[in-house]
RNA sequence: GCCCCCGUAGCCAAGUUGGUUACGGCAGCGGACUUUUAAUCCGAAGAUCGUGGGUUCGAGUCCCACCGGGGGCACCA
């Protein structure tokens, strides 16, 4: 069982086929001869004639197997569901209109040694369906189209703002110091510097170094790590787009941001009115802007604001079941209570601005309301899409930031920032006005897919390992290729 | 970390207030069938009921612990 074809010479996809021949007569035999392989789906056996549907990445198709001219007839029915084959012969149509390929010659290319999943029924098991994707994916449409949309979103983001000049870099995933954003990291060791490393958790200090370093118009695709509780909208590694502008402002970022979402709408799929959860969302631009404390009005009923008196502000929190820390000030309790609040009310895009200075460290101060920044977030359908702002320049004030953060840390809050040196030094040299992003793309997939969880858009979501079963699944020690 | 729910063959799935040998289907195996569409028909087989304890004359079913998963909370810019 072993002696399978290295390679095959396949001249058609199963669509190509369906595209060109669909209005075939019933009954009607072409000269057009094609080779086509994929997985063997479904078998009809039926005496002297055998049908069966071969899926490919494009689709699907029927074969139709003749006693008399497939030759190795008998091998052919007996195939199991889920073998690799190749099969060459020419379009016809059967007398009951189903398109097929008849069987002129085949081969197995691989033999599946488990038998698929029900032909019918599918994968109902969610663990196993994330477990063996490679399974999932041949029997669950939704999954295969979900990630062929996640690869045409992501294309529609990179065309979209390299359209606008923006140059896409790599910035490193071990860190020696883990910053941009407030999360406990995953922390890893390197052996050779025998230091401490951490999975990065944002890449948002690199690209602003990068800006320093004269590149005005830059952004990053790539995974971060946060080492934090899992749900439906949280895998522990997803992906971030994080975009740096330079001479732009909040304003101009959320400006770009409602282009650039409902662009990606547009491109992939249409429209920009997406169902999600049942309801329909409206992603065409402009989004509707609202400061924090506007929506706390609308939402809790309640005026405050950072003048609000603190005694104020923890009565509040404790009418709206909102738990509070010692070291918490009067801008934590303002954004608690919005979390609490509103967050989960907005469904239609909306940006919600002016986030205290207290847990904005890396945001700069807004230009006409001391004690709040220029960040924005986008909230749709109830979630957090993105976060924006106009990125703090000064390295005087954010060296007084990272201490605050610091203070925070040493109070208790393992999420807290630390003073980053090399940072700081890169803002000696200069970082002019610079507009900041953050995008989940994950989170922009699910709203674009109509997808509840975040797993059914990661192809291999984190999952506790298996328990190791008696050792008989153990691989042997396969010999490792060298590396040039 | 906390709360609730789930775990029956490779897959789907029934199983009553605890009561002989755990109902079926798909796939697989044997047989019939020259235009099927989840093909159909006939036959045989396949299950330490997630794992380990306990209660009971008797446990898939009740109790406890553990393992894995789902949902919610907490956490999460």
């Amino acid at each position: 069982m072993t002696d399978f074809p290295y390679r095959y010479d396949v001249t058609h996809t199963t669509a190509e086929i369906v595209e060109a021949h669909s209005t075939l007569e019933a009954g009607a035999e072409t000269e057009v001869v094609v080779t086509i392989a994929g997985r063997l789906m479904l078998r009809r056996d039926q005496g002297k004639l055998a049908f069966g549907s071969l899926q490919d990445s494009t689709g699907r198709i029927q074969l139709f197997a003749m006693a008399k001219s497939t030759p190795a007839f008998e091998d052919f029915t007996g195939l199991s569901i889920g073998d690799w084959i190749a099969v060459t012969g020419v379009v016809m149509m059967t007398r009951r209109g189903e398109l097929s390929v008849r069987v002129d010659s085949w081969d197995v290319l691989a033999s599946a040694q488990r038998p698929f999943p029900d032909k019918w029924h599918g994968i109902s098991d969610p663990d196993t369906r994330y477990r063996q994707r490679y399974v999932d994916m041949w029997v669950t449409e939704e999954a295969r189209d979900a990630f062929a949309k996640r690869s045409q979103i992501v294309a529609s983001m990179r065309s979209i703002l390299g359209g606008q000049r923006f140059i896409e870099v790599e910035t490193p995933m071990l860190h020696p110091i883990p910053g941009g954003a407030l999360a406990r990291p995953f922390i890893t060791h390197h052996n050779a510097l025998g230091e401490d490393l951490y999975l990065r958790i944002a890449p948002e200090l690199y690209l602003k170094r990068l800006v320093v370093g004269g590149m005005e118009k830059v952004f990053e695709i790539g995974r971060v790590f946060r080492n934090e509780g899992m749900s439906t909208r949280h895998n522990p590694e997803f992906t971030m787009l994080e975009l740096y502008w330079a001479y732009a402002d909040h304003a101009d970022m959320m400006e770009l941001t409602e282009n650039l979402v409902a662009g990606v709408a547009k491109q992939v799929l249409g429209t920009t009115t997406v169902e999600y959860d049942g309801r329909n969302v409206d992603l065409s631009s402009p989004w509707r802007r609202a400061t924090m404390e506007e929506l706390i009005a609308e939402h809790a009923g309640v005026e405050i604001s950072l003048a609000t008196p603190m005694d104020e502000l923890r009565v509040l929190c404790e009418r709206f079941d909102v738990e509070v820390k010692d070291h918490y000030g009067p801008g934590k309790l303002i954004l608690e209570i919005y979390e609490k609040t509103c967050e989960a009310e907005l469904w239609d895009p909306v940006f919600v601005t002016d986030y205290p200075v207290e847990v904005s460290p890396l945001s700069r101060e807004h230009r006409e309301r001391p004690g709040y920044t220029e960040r924005f977030e986008a909230i749709v359908a109830g979630r957090e899409l993105c976060n924006g702002f106009s990125e703090l320049t000064d390295p005087v004030i954010q060296r007084e930031r990272f201490e605050a953060q610091e203070a925070e840390g040493a109070a208790g809050d393992d999420e807290a920032m630390v003073v980053d040196e090399d940072y700081l030094r890169a803002l000696d040299y200069g970082l002019p006005g610079t507009a900041g992003l953050g995008i989940g793309v994950d989170r922009l997939i699910m709203l674009l897919t109509g997808t509840t969880t975040i797993r059914d858009v990661v192809l291999f979501p984190t999952l506790k390992p298996e328990p190791v079963r008696g050792g008989s699944d153990t691989v042997d020690g396969e010999p490792s290729e060298d590396d040039e």
